[in-house]
DNA sequence: CGCATGTCAGTTAAACTGATATTC
DNA sequence: CGAATATCAGTTAAACTGACATGC
């Protein structure tokens, strides 16, 4: 079967994400969710908008998101002191723990794979540079 | 915000997606479901496995994405007269008119997306390849 | 028998649209 | 006021696991 670039690119993410799930599994977490909890757990807190950038969705989504995971207690919100419309999103003691768990299994995240593991350093470099060039065009449609 | 070449590919993965989702809107057709319909209409049918690896899903997921085209009345599915346990699944004549109304509407798929509105063809050859190493990597991990 | 095929049941994260309250 | 922010309500395709009936 003949694929077009773009189908290949959708394959490679569906694997991508479906074995990053899968890695997942016992912990009882979404890729989503691990990925966000990774960002918080690297500063003081982030907006919800800045959430739905990060996890490239719109906001009524990132709304959801956050909401599942103050369900389990792994963030919280609180009010912003100085926009009374924001929230400040950050980890819970309980989700910290939940990210040192995931990462103390071994799970690695996008780190997992290493292009240059099939491609020379300037391959990789190619590359980026080529898909780079797609997501433009693509944003853009 | 640094990407690594992975996530690069997700995204594009998931800007494509809702592009074509967004054109589809009108239609009342999800990108899934019209890839499926256009390939029943080139052939006389397909097994539900043949449709799992089409869509690039496991087995039980295919016969959801079935059964709701069904509930549409857009496919059928008949005994196989060699195999008792499998079905031939067929498109109908609505689901024929429902291919032709989208396509009438301008919807290309995948085709909409020239890789060669902003690469050159050897540019775009060589992402090819460098996209399949990347598939094959990712597949055996 | 083992194996492959397809489906069912049950659950769920995540996506969408459209509307809405709130605050700057 | 207009613009931005976040959420809610409601719906839904699609994903998963585990089990299962069926037929080769």
């Amino acid at each position: 079967m003949k694929l077009s670039i773009i189908a290949r690119i959708g394959i490679i993410a569906l694997t991508w994400s479906r074995f990053l799930q899968k890695q997942l599994l016992p912990h009882d977490i979404t890729v989503k969710q691990i990925y966000l909890l990774k960002q918080l757990i690297k500063t003081d807190f982030l907006y919800p908008a800045d959430i739905a950038d990060l996890l490239f969705c719109d906001r009524p989504t990132a709304s959801v998101i956050i909401r599942n995971l103050e369900k389990k207690g792994w963030l919280e919100k609180k009010a912003d002191p100085d926009d009374g419309k924001r929230f400040q999103v950050s980890i819970t003691l309980a989700g910290a723990k939940m990210v040192h768990q995931v990462l103390e299994s071994g799970y690695k995240g996008d780190k997992t794979f290493d292009p240059e593991s099939v491609l020379t350093p300037d391959e990789a470099e190619l590359l980026e540079n080529l898909l780079i060039k797609i997501q433009k065009a693509v944003k853009t449609l």
